[in-house]
DNA sequence: GCCCAGGAGTGCA
DNA sequence: TGCACTCATGGG
């Protein structure tokens, strides 16, 4: 029912606001959190970082609780780039989550080219039309959409959502994982899989490496946005403009902690720290 | 009214 | 392969 975790390297607000998951909102003191069909409660008063559920085991490995945060920032800090070190220190408390795989399918194809506040938006949307209404703590709150309700719901849906030209691509996207699911893409390496993600309708090389960053725990992706793209300039000095070759700059630079150094970067980038 | 946002698909050289 | 163009929408 409870988990209670040390605040240090939790922080509910840099977790939630850093931009992997849109489906949060505030709650009582900390926030509440969606993911599939399941919700918790998360809040913390700065030394213990408390969550409620009625799914521990989903959310313990949700917020990859098995995981020591605290070498992976100072394996950060050791390569001396200020951006990096300040956010290290500033937002000490973000983990990256392990979420659910088709919601983060759908939720990247939703995000390109488009802004944080407005993704949230649509997603809500697409809950709210499609899920199924659920209630916990007293707040309701709708799951996400199965493939199949989505497939069945088709692109006027996607469009009356607010989601404009990707309406497409996810009545495609979602048609096909109706029909044979994703249970072939797990195991895969992560080459394999993210060429396998880029088969997909709506995917290209930005979604796939979120998709496999945040629902396939392939913690060495790195994806390359317009905020990335300004860091790689700004901060890196980076002259190359294809972004397939800074992904690859990125990668061969921080290997393993690739994805969580990408993720401190952005959050860092995004907020002007 | 313009610019931008966690970009990708398409057509053409 | 590389590049330009286009796509819908709302916040700043």
């Amino acid at each position: 029912m409870i988990i209670d975790y040390n605040a240090e390297y939790f922080n509910p607000e840099h977790v939630l606001e850093c931009g992997q998951i849109f489906r949060f909102t505030p709650f009582k003191e900390g926030y509440f959190v969606c993911s599939a069909d399941k919700a918790c409660y998360v809040h913390s008063d700065g030394v213990k970082t408390i969550v409620k559920s009625d799914d521990c085991d989903y959310f313990y490995n949700y917020f990859d609780l098995d995981r020591d945060y605290s070498e992976i920032v100072n394996r950060a800090k050791v390569h001396n780039i200020p951006l990096l070190t300040r956010s290290c220190e500033h937002f000490k408390g973000l983990r990256l989550l392990n979420q659910n795989r088709e919601e983060m399918l759908y939720s990247f194809i939703i995000s390109q080219n488009n802004n944080i506040p407005r993704i949230k938006g649509i997603i809500s949307r697409i809950c709210g039309g499609l899920g199924e209404k659920r209630e916990y703590l007293g707040e309701s709150y709708y799951t996400f959409p199965t493939s199949s309700k989505l497939a069945a719901a088709g692109a006027e849906f996607f469009r009356s959502a607010g989601c404009g030209y990707r309406d497409a691509f996810l009545a495609e996207t979602s048609a096909r994982v109706a029909q044979e699911g994703i249970s072939h893409l797990e195991n895969l390496d992560g080459n394999t899989l993210k060429s396998e993600l880029l088969k997909y309708k709506g995917v290209g090389a930005k979604v796939a490496d979120c998709v496999a960053l945040f629902g396939f725990g392939k913690r060495d992706s790195f994806p390359v946005d317009t905020w990335v793209e300004k860091v790689y300039k700004e901060d890196f000095n980076g002259t190359l403009t294809d972004r397939a070759k800074i992904t690859e700059y990125f990668r061969s630079l921080f290997g393993e902690d690739a994805g969580y150094v990408q993720q401190y970067l952005f959050y860092g980038k995004r907020v002007n720290l």
